[in-house]
RNA sequence: GGCGCCAUGGUGUAAUUGGUUAACACGUCGCCCUCUCAAGGCGAAGAGUUCGGGUUCGAUCCCCGAUGGCGCUACCA
């Protein structure tokens, strides 16, 4: 790294769609890169594709940004608003004789392309303008004939790059073909506005994923035409679907959007996403779990591995118990309560009884979502009973009409305590002759709709004693087989 | 097709950078615990490092080749 130089990098995403994890994945790579040497975080948008961006597309990956905690320090700054820079910088390239205009259309562009193909030719640019003299050029783009500017790619030799994570990359120029800088239109193409974007914002490490791994040469001719100093570049591994292929829709979620909505804690996901292509060496190998800051501090370039990575959902399940088992339970309730929003269920519990429900019930949870479904009957009247369960637990008519009974019991009992409850149950089992286990099961399934909960008699204190006892009363009604 | 990159159990990663019974985590399976389910505890299976050649006293690690996967191959980014 260039010493005495703090670094300045960026994550520059193009709107097409929402922040997607691979992106997110980059960016927080940059960010834990400029955190970890006090450095500046940019955020870039390249929106030079008018077609297929849009601007709800940037608020969107802005979400996704904020939903993993990534803040950034300059920008966002968007390209179609720095237009000018790109035609200064392909004007800089014309007039050192590295760039030329073409008058080639689409269309016949696209049919030599065909051509070539069909021949067994690579589709490459045949370069055509190239030869044209620069005052005809001159003269025919004056009289308004349209042309696109291209750059001239040196005839001969080769051009690579040291990569941070990839090592010597080198590609020869015969390979590369004359790319278009700024289109017909005036609006440069990607290869022109990130050089210019990256030389202006003074970016000293470039950290992207490993598909532009190919087009890094015609970044690199850029510079050294423009005299300029390269920054570094690292390139970071994709991420691929359990198929091993690209990740993508079918895979199901590829919207890091998508996960907060599947009841995703943030700092699992993050956590997740960081050991995802990266990790901390030889001295952390025995640890997963990272906070934000641990990250921030041991994060570095050459922990990043070269090969691609699947994305493992189960693995994001088990991050994601790990901090919701963590948490301790203010921390917990506002994702709780997002949570409770959007089931639009409104917990009739007062707020200490709510807290210590939580911590009651999130040994259990795996998922935020849990808070919303199985475990709705802790915070209000308003459940359902899973089907499952009561014909686990439930289907014995004798045992109905025992919980019935037993609640008299609970009603009449001089107390209500964990001991108490577990006392009078117990004794109720035995003066019956049943197994407590079946009364035990029967009655989590009343009292929670669930066959999964903590241990019935702290579910019973919780609850409380009017809610038990009328729960109980109502065990006859509780739909389903018998 | 051309060019580039990559290759350690099913998955993510380690391996003092040529010397280990190839480690850890997720997942899977079994047992214990027990009022359910998780958790937890204990244990197991699962890779001889894609394959084939080399270099070396010795290769996961270096070299060559093959195979496979991925990426790029646009007036998209």
């Amino acid at each position: 790294m260039n010493p005495g130089k703090s670094p300045r990098v960026r994550f520059a995403p193009s709107p097409t769609g929402y922040l997607h994890v691979g992106g997110a994945r980059t960016a927080l790579f940059n960010w834990l890169f400029a955190r970890r040497f006090g450095g500046t975080f940019i955020l870039r948008i390249e929106d030079t594709d008018f077609e297929r961006s849009s601007e709800a597309m940037v608020e969107g990956i802005l979400e996704g940004m904020r939903w993993i905690g990534l803040d950034w320090d300059e920008g966002p700054f968007f390209q179609s608003r720095r237009l000018d820079l790109y035609t200064q910088t392909a004007e800089r390239l014309i007039a050192g004789g590295h760039a030329y205009y073409c008058f080639c259309t689409k269309e016949e562009l696209e049919q030599r392309r065909a051509e070539a193909t069909a021949a067994g030719r690579p589709p490459m640019y045949d370069r055509r303008c190239r030869k044209i003299a620069r005052e005809t050029a001159a003269q025919r783009r004056s009289a308004g004939e349209p042309c696109a500017v291209r750059f001239a790619v040196p005839e001969g030799g080769s051009t690579g790059f040291d990569d941070a994570v990839f090592g010597r990359v080198e590609f020869s120029n015969a390979e590369i073909e004359d790319f278009v800088l700024l289109r017909s239109d005036g609006i440069p193409t990607y290869h022109l506005s990130v050089v210019a974007d990256d030389l202006d914002m003074e970016l000293t490490h470039i950290i992207r994923g490993a598909d532009h791994i190919s087009n890094t040469p015609k970044q690199v001719l850029q510079y050294a035409a423009l005299g300029a100093e390269m920054p570094v570049f690292a390139h970071v591994p994709l991420i691929l679907g359990p198929d091993k292929t690209r990740l993508s829709k079918r895979h199901g979620a590829t919207s890091v959007i998508a996960y907060k909505d599947m009841g995703i804690v943030p700092e699992a996901f993050r956590n997740f996403l960081a050991l995802l292509g990266w990790s901390p060496g030889t001295a952390h190998k025995d640890r997963e779990i990272f906070s934000s800051d641990e990250l921030k501090q041991l994060f570095s370039l050459d922990g990043i591995s070269k090969s691609n990575a699947v994305f493992d959902n189960d693995k994001l399940a088990w991050f994601n118990t790990e901090y919701i088992r963590a948490y301790s339970s203010d921390k917990l309730l506002p994702l709780v309560e997002e949570e409770w929003r959007r089931a639009e269920f409104h917990p009739a519990r007062p707020h200490d009884e709510i807290l210590s429900l939580i911590d009651l019930l999130k040994p259990r949870a795996r998922n935020l979502k849990d808070f919303g479904g199985p475990f709705r009957a802790y915070f209000g009247d308003d459940f359902e009973y899973d089907p499952a369960a009561v014909t686990k637990f439930l289907k014995d008519a004798a045992v109905r009409a025992l919980l019935v009974e037993l609640a008299e019991r609970y009603y009449t009992a001089a107390e209500f305590t964990e001991a108490s409850t577990e006392q009078v149950l117990r004794g109720f089992a035995e003066e019956k002759g049943v197994k407590a286990g079946a009364l035990i099961n029967g009655a989590r399934v009343a009292l929670t709709g669930q066959a999964v909960a903590p241990s019935l008699f702290a579910v019973m204190t919780a609850l409380g004693r009017e809610r038990v006892v009328r729960r109980l009363r109502d065990t006859g009604g509780i739909p389903g087989d018998v």
